[in-house]
This record gives C-alpha cells, sequence and structure tokens, in this order.
DNA sequence: GGTTACGGT
C-alpha cells in the first residue's frame, strides 16, 4: 500500500483515538451509503461508511467505519457520492458517538471533501500518468473551502486504494442487516449477499459473479449515473415507446399492432405478398410447425429436414411451434414487399391489422392507411436500428441455443432466400467434399489477408490486461450456460444477469445516437455555480451507445455483436483528459470536430459511412477493452422480481490514445 | 376484406 499522506488518518486509528479529536483527515474508499433526508429538526442528514486497508480484515471493520455528516438547510455542500467504492478524501471531520457507536462527523465549515468516482478511475499503467502530479484525478467533486490541489502523495494513495476495489469491496457484502440503504452500482459494486432461497421467496433478485462465489443482491436504487439514462435513452427509441408495438406473444385478435420482425417466407400471391415472419416469441394462436425431429416420420427413417437425401419437398426451415406469423400485405405495402424485403431481412410493420381467421389462428394483415392511401407501413431494419434488430436476433440465439445442432441454420444464410438455401444445400450434398476442401482454402486466404488488413490498433489502451479474452458469443451467454443458478430446492433459472467484467477484442459496428448528441443535457444543477441564468446551471454528460463486434469477423450481419453504452466516467476516460468537458454539440462545433477526431481514430470511417447510406463495413481496426455486465431495472418493474431486471454492457477501461 | 400454412407462381 502506498504511504498515508503526511497528516491524514487510517481507519483502525479512529477506533482508539480520543473522542472529540478535532481536525481528523481520511481517505478511505466508501462501502455503504444512505441519500441525504431531512430530520425532524428540517436539517439535512447523510450517512456513509467507509473502508480502507487498515480495517479490510478486522471484524469490527467488515462494516465499514460509520460517517455522519449534518448540513443545515441546503444540499448543496453534501458530499456528492456516486456509487459505492468511490474514494472520498475528508478534511477537518471530527469523531463523535451516534448510536453508541463511533462515527466520523463533520465540523460545520471547517469540513471538506472531495469525491472521487471509482468509475473514471485510471488503473494499471495508466495510473502512472496521474502519477506525475500534473493531471488532475478525473472526476473529481469537491467541496473545499480552499483552493488546495491533491497533493502527490495524497494521489498515489487514492489511486492505490482506488486498484484496491476488488480486495475493500468484500466488506461490501457484510452490510446486509444494515438500514443503511446500499447504492446500486453498475459496475460491479457488491452489496448484500443471500443464498439458498427458492425463487419464491427471493426478496431482490440475486446475481452471481462467475469469478466469485457469493450472490450479489442489486439493491433497490437504480444506477445513479450513466446507465440509467443510457436505458431511458435507449427507451424513448425502443420498439416498445410506439404505443401499439407488441411481441408476436402479445397480440391479441381486433386490435392493430406494430411489430418488428424477421422474414422467414415470402410468397407473392395473387391477393398481395404475404411475409412469414417471426421475432422468435411464443403465441398458441399461431399455426403449430412441428420442427424436423417431431416431423420425421414425414420424411423417412433419418429425420432429414431439409429432404437432402430423397428430393422430396423442402421441410420448414424454422423457427417451429408457434412462432411465425403470416401477414398478408396489400397494396402499396405490397409492392414493397415484393421489390425490397427479402427472407430473413428484419423489418417493422406498422399498424398490422391483427385477426382470428376461421380456424381460429391469428394473421395479420397490411391494408393501405385510410388518411394518406401511399403511405408505406413496412420499414426494412437496418444497422442503424439498433436495439430493434439486437432484440430479434438475441431472442433468436436463444431460440436455437435450444435447438439441437442438427437443426441450427448455417449463421450466414439468415439473409438469403429460403428456396436458394434449400437447394444450395441438396447440390451440397452431392458435392460436399470436394467443395468443402475448396471452402476451406479459400476461407484460409480470405483469413490471412482479413489478418493483415486488422493490425491491432496502435492508438488504443486497454486499463486492464489481466481478464482473458471472450468471444463476445461467450459474453452474450445466449444459451444461459453462465447464467445458470441452481437453487436448492433443484429448480433452475437463468439469471438477467451477473454483475461482471470481460475483456474483449472488438470493432466498432455502429454507434448510437448522432455524433451531435452524445453528449447529453442532465438534471443536475450545477451546485457551485453562482450564476443563476439556465445555460450555467446545465450539465453535460458523455453518454453513448456503441455497436462492438468481435475482431476479424466480416459481413455485417448483426449477430455475435453487443451493445455497449459508455456513460460519462467511461467517456472521459475514452476522450482522455485532452477532450474538454461535454458540452452542447449542436452549438459547440470545435468540441465536435475534437470529438469527431477522437472518434475516428476508434471507429474509422464508420460515421461517414453512416452518413452516406452505405451499408458496407466500416474500415477500422479492432482494439481490446473491458466490458461490465450489469442489470438495471426495466421501467415500472419492481426490484424483488428478478425478470424485472434487464442485462446491459458497459464499456470500461479504454483509452483513445 | 380472398384461402389456409401449401403454393414453389
Amino acid at each position: 500500500m502506498a504511504q498515508l499522506p503526511p497528516g491524514f488518518t487510517t481507519l483502525s486509528t479512529l477506533t482508539t483515538e480520543p473522542l472529540k479529536t478535532p481536525g481528523i483527515n481520511v481517505i478511505a474508499m466508501v462501502c455503504d451509503k444512505m441519500e441525504p433526508t431531512t430530520t425532524r429538526k428540517g436539517d439535512i442528514t447523510m450517512k456513509f461508511k467507509l473502508v480502507d486497508p487498515s480495517t479490510q480484515d478486522t471484524v469490527s471493520g467488515g462494516n465499514g467505519f460509520a460517517a455522519r455528516f449534518f448540513y443545515s438547510q441546503t444540499m448543496a455542500d453534501t458530499p456528492k457520492i456516486a456509487q459505492l467504492g468511490d474514494i472520498i478524501m475528508l478534511r477537518g471531520v471530527k469523531l463523535g458517538v451516534y448510536d453508541g457507536n463511533r462515527v466520523l462527523m463533520n465540523n460545520k465549515g471547517n469540513t471538506q471533501w472531495s469525491v472521487f468516482p471509482i468509475a473514471g478511475m485510471p488503473k494499471g499503467e495508466y495510473a502512472v500518468t496521474y502519477m506525475g502530479g500534473k493531471q488532475e484525478l478525473p472526476s473529481m467533486r469537491s467541496r473545499t473551502t480552499t483552493t488546495t490541489s491533491i497533493s502527490l502523495v495524497e494521489k498515489k494513495y487514492i489511486l492505490d486504494l482506488a486498484s484496491r476495489f476488488d480486495t475493500l469491496s468484500h466488506a461490501f457484502t457484510r452490510g446486509a442487516g444494515s438500514r443503511v440503504q446500499p447504492a446500486h452500482d453498475p459496475l460491479a459494486v457488491r452489496v448484500s449477499a443471500v443464498r439458498g432461497h427458492d425463487l419464491d421467496v427471493i426478496r431482490v433478485p440475486a446475481v452471481r459473479c462467475h469469478d466469485h462465489d457469493a450472490i450479489r443482491v442489486p439493491a433497490e436504487k437504480r444506477p445513479a449515473s450513466g446507465p440509467e439514462l443510457n436505458l431511458e435513452r435507449r427507451k424513448m427509441q425502443r420498439p416498445g415507446e410506439s404505443k401499439k408495438f407488441r411481441l408476436i406473444s402479445d397480440i391479441q385478435d381486433y386490435t392493430f399492432a406494430d411489430l418488428c420482425v424477421e422474414v422467414v417466407k415470402k410468397w407473392e400471391g395473387d391477393f398481395g405478398c404475404e411475409l412469414y415472419v417471426t421475432d422468435y416469441t411464443e403465441n398458441t394462436l399461431l399455426l403449430y410447425y412441428k420442427n424436423p425431429s417431431e416431423s420425421k416420420d414425414d420424411f423417412g427413417r433419418d429425420g432429414d429436414p431439409y429432404s437432402y437425401t430423397n428430393g422430396f419437398k423442402a421441410g420448414w426451415p424454422g423457427p417451429w411451434g408457434h412462432r411465425v406469423l403470416k401477414v398478408v400485405c396489400k397494396p402499396p405495402h405490397a409492392d414493397v414487399a415484393n421489390a425490397k424485403v427479402e427472407v430473413g431481412a428484419h423489418v417493422r410493420l406498422t399498424n398490422t391489422k391483427i385477426r382470428l381467421n376461421n380456424v381460429n389462428m391469428l394473421e395479420g394483415t397490411l391494408w393501405p392507411d385510410q388518411r394518406y392511401p401511399g403511405k408505406i407501413y413496412i420499414t426494412v431494419l437496418s444497422r442503424g436500428d439498433l436495439v430493434e434488430v439486437q432484440d430479434i436476433v438475441e431472442r433468436k440465439r436463444q431460440y436455437y441455443a435450444t435447438q439441437s445442432h442438427e437443426v441450427e441454420p448455417v449463421r450466414d444464410s439468415a439473409t438469403h432466400d429460403t428456396a436458394n438455401r434449400t437447394k444450395s444445400a441438396l447440390k451440397r450434398s452431392k458435392k460436399k467434399a470436394k467443395k468443402a476442401a475448396k471452402e476451406a482454402e479459400a476461407l484460409a486466404v480470405k483469413e490471412a489477408e482479413l489478418e493483415m488488413a486488422l493490425a491491432p490498433n496502435q492508438h488504443t489502451r486497454c486499463s486492464d490486461g489481466t481478464i482473458p479474452l471472450s468471444s463476445i458469443a461467450t459474453i452474450l451467454d445466449s444459451s444461459g450456460e453462465r447464467h445458470k443458478e441452481v437453487l436448492p430446492n433443484g429448480r433452475s433459472l437463468i439469471l438477467p444477469f451477473v454483475n461482471t467484467n470481460y475483456r474483449a477484442k472488438v470493432q466498432v459496428l455502429d454507434f448510437q445516437p448522432a455524433l451531435e448528441d452524445f453528449a447529453v443535457v442532465t438534471d443536475e444543477l450545477e451546485d457551485d455555480s453562482m450564476d443563476l441564468s439556465i445555460e450555467s446551471s446545465q450539465r453535460w454528460e458523455w453518454n453513448f451507445t456503441l455497436l462492438l463486434h468481435d475482431a476479424k469477423k466480416e459481413g455485417s450481419n448483426p449477430e455475435d455483436c453487443i451493445l455497449v453504452n459508455v456513460g460519462h466516467p467511461q467517456a472521459q476516460f475514452l476522450l482522455g483528459n485532452d477532450m474538454p468537458d461535454p458540452a452542447n454539440l449542436r452549438e459547440q462545433s470545435m468540441l465536435l470536430n475534437k470529438l469527431r477526431e477522437k472518434m475516428y481514430i476508434l471507429w474509422g470511417n464508420l460515421e461517414e459511412q453512416k452518413a452516406a447510406g452505405a451499408d458496407d463495413m466500416p474500415s477500422n481496426r479492432p482494439f481490446e477493452c473491458c466490458l461490465s455486465e450489469y442489470g438495471v431495472l426495466k421501467s415500472g418493474g419492481k426490484p424483488e422480481n428478478i425478470f424485472d431486471w434487464e442485462r446491459q454492457y458497459m464499456l470500461h477501461g479504454l483509452t483513445i490514445l
């Protein structure tokens, strides 16, 4: 551990220090906190708990050393702790007793604080650059009466403390009985632990970190920064925001629905264009398609799903079960369907009229818009429709993960016509060996070429090289293998998320929203602003989303892609210290240009390609980065309902040099 | 508002 800065006290010393000692200085990690509340007298009070290396192995230190601060009237002075794990530096606090226990208390105007958010903390080698003394630590928020800067020794100590997050955070799990409400932390902050409950009696969603044994329980609170904002913005863009958006599992007779679906089959009939579509959800009011193993008697003993061997008609390409809705497109939609929609495409169908037909099965029809007869209700979804496509693709992955390998479709066939697929399958079966050898050779050449073209990006740095590399498919874990939890009663469930970190070698495929909107205004007021005008009270934060895919993969197929949030601290870390604070990018063209230049290093010609409407793969180089998996409570969800939590990913540890 | 999960136009 780094040297304790002169004038500072360790937490263990405080257990023997005489009471009412004034002028105590402490640097420690926040392991528990309660949001500021108002006392009966009308004062503001807040409580938090601290750990440092001196307390981590002691029984009494296990729950952290309590601090209780009081303020009269205004919240403006209270320490702004973003999440558990933040490092707080306190000067001029005093020792008091509260409820019979020692606590640190503030001392009116004499107490100064600085908070160093763990989320933006440089790690590993990168931390060294901060030790030179010139660079300020990122995202520092403070309330000091003087403008004393942080000394080199203090900086070192703070960074060292932050680097011990994994060890110190074990203390976070012991606060289960505390009345203090732990904050939810997207970046794997440990909260109270429960284990061995039946699902029915689990009060809070339990998540298990794959590298630890303890079950972790996200607390009630939503993340205070980036992730929450990002979720909110994503929600705005989700198909679910459309009032009529329905999953196929939710459609009902005599309604109109907006659907986001994959086209499984297309038929240009006399009465319009029929689209057979799925979003990989089930609705028992749809026709049941038998899967190949169920219908083996229909096609001969071997259960050959595509009838490679007997030349009979091809079977249904899947998905099977009650998952496919027939939608009849009337003019003018039929013309668009015929011309633009291919089997395997993802489409949005607006205002689909849902009816039970004469054999009591649901089907959809797209009729002309009554007010604007030329209006088209079909939109082919593309890379730009990240969320919609991702949702379908993710459900597809999960669906096929439960199917046997024999019926799993060839990945890259998703964009091909079904008929072509079955025909080529037939051919393949005849010339299999010869073709396979040729293909393998071609593939090897192509991969070698790709290898040359995709040398790693020399202009990025990943702060943590210790986490083993994972593929995107592994991280997404569509089979649920790593998210499976077996309960003591033998039942098992797949957890919506686990708090854990990964490292991956990836490339950027897309981003969201437009670059001009990478900075968003937050509601939070700039608390030390003396200027009361609206503009100066607006606080801007970075907040955007990247679509990443495994390095070396080609094709614009969105499978094996991962949507990754970049919150404010992560973006600050990404963009580095020479990037000014975020502001309205639609007004600050200099800042926008600077951001554009930075991001170009990461994503190459992606922005230009998007602007040109090109759907080709962008040209950019792979890089390594850390991704953390976390959960957020769905809008309107109940924290105690495990399935009300949604899995999300956050980029971190990446810096563009 | 045509008829049924094919039809292979």
